[in-house]
DNA sequence: GAAACAAGGTTTCCAAACGAAACTAGGATA
DNA sequence: TATCCTAGTTTCGTTTGGAAACCTTGTTTC
């Protein structure tokens, strides 16, 4: 009788998983936008800055090479003057398209349930 | 001819748009496993600490509150000895749930590809 | 009657992360 | 020589995060 040790499945419950940190870099609010910007045609770093408003460069920068390590994100250089720099979802990225959208743009269609659910919840604990 | 203030659509894109403030409320790994975990019957909050495994009871509790606030999550208290705390999802969290639960889980299913990806990369960038 | 335990939190404190603004690089254009 | 372009990086003050200790109400144990 051999002993072996088991592989157990991946579990995002646990602290010590690698899927927490994955987790940690697709749930968030700056990374769901990217996401969801780069769903369609590759864009340029200028122009995802543009769309997406109030993101600073930083931000931007840090949040695309994560997501390009990460294996959801491409970049691609092109040498023209001056340099222009691609961002695509790479096949990986794309298995993702579907749930972003869904969750960057729930807020879009239920915001005016959050507000009302908001307003109860202040007027019962100014109460207190 | 009158004029009117056109209303425009919630837009996640826009900078002040409050839809923001709530995908950067749901878009935080913490929310995501909270929600993931209320699926189901309610759960109490030593509950949730356990089965979340490293959450720390004031992260916890923060964003439980948040999550309340908005009207994602229920907040129900039986008087027993020692006192119990129910939380639940919500109608309108329960609509949450299938995005909240793929977007959980994609690291689990994905991890191996995020792992090769990564070890690339890493790769590429010893070379610079 | 003094400890210890239970649930559900809050407070404290230090380190890590964030964001706005300034700065950089390489080259083209005026 | 000065300015503009893309695509970033750096700086620095502020905010947020987590670990650990503490709190409250009430029961059981010694």
């Amino acid at each position: 009788m051999e002993t072996t040790t088991l592989q157990r499945a991946y579990d995002v419950y646990e602290d010590r998983c690698p899927t927490r940190l994955v987790l940690d870099r697709i749930a968030d609010k700056w990374a769901l936008l990217i996401l969801d910007r780069l769903r369609g045609e590759p864009v340029r770093f200028n122009h995802i800055r543009r769309d997406i408003k109030g993101i600073s460069q930083k931000v931007l920068s840090q949040t695309l090479k994560k997501l390009e390590r990460d294996g959801l994100v491409s970049r691609t250089v092109y040498p023209t003057v001056p340099v222009t720099v691609e961002y695509a979802l790479t096949p990986l990225g794309q298995t993702l398209t579907e749930t972003v959208a869904t969750l960057a743009h729930w807020a879009e269609r239920n915001m005016d349930a959050v507000l009302t659910a908001q307003k109860t919840y202040d007027a019962a604990a100014e109460l207190r």
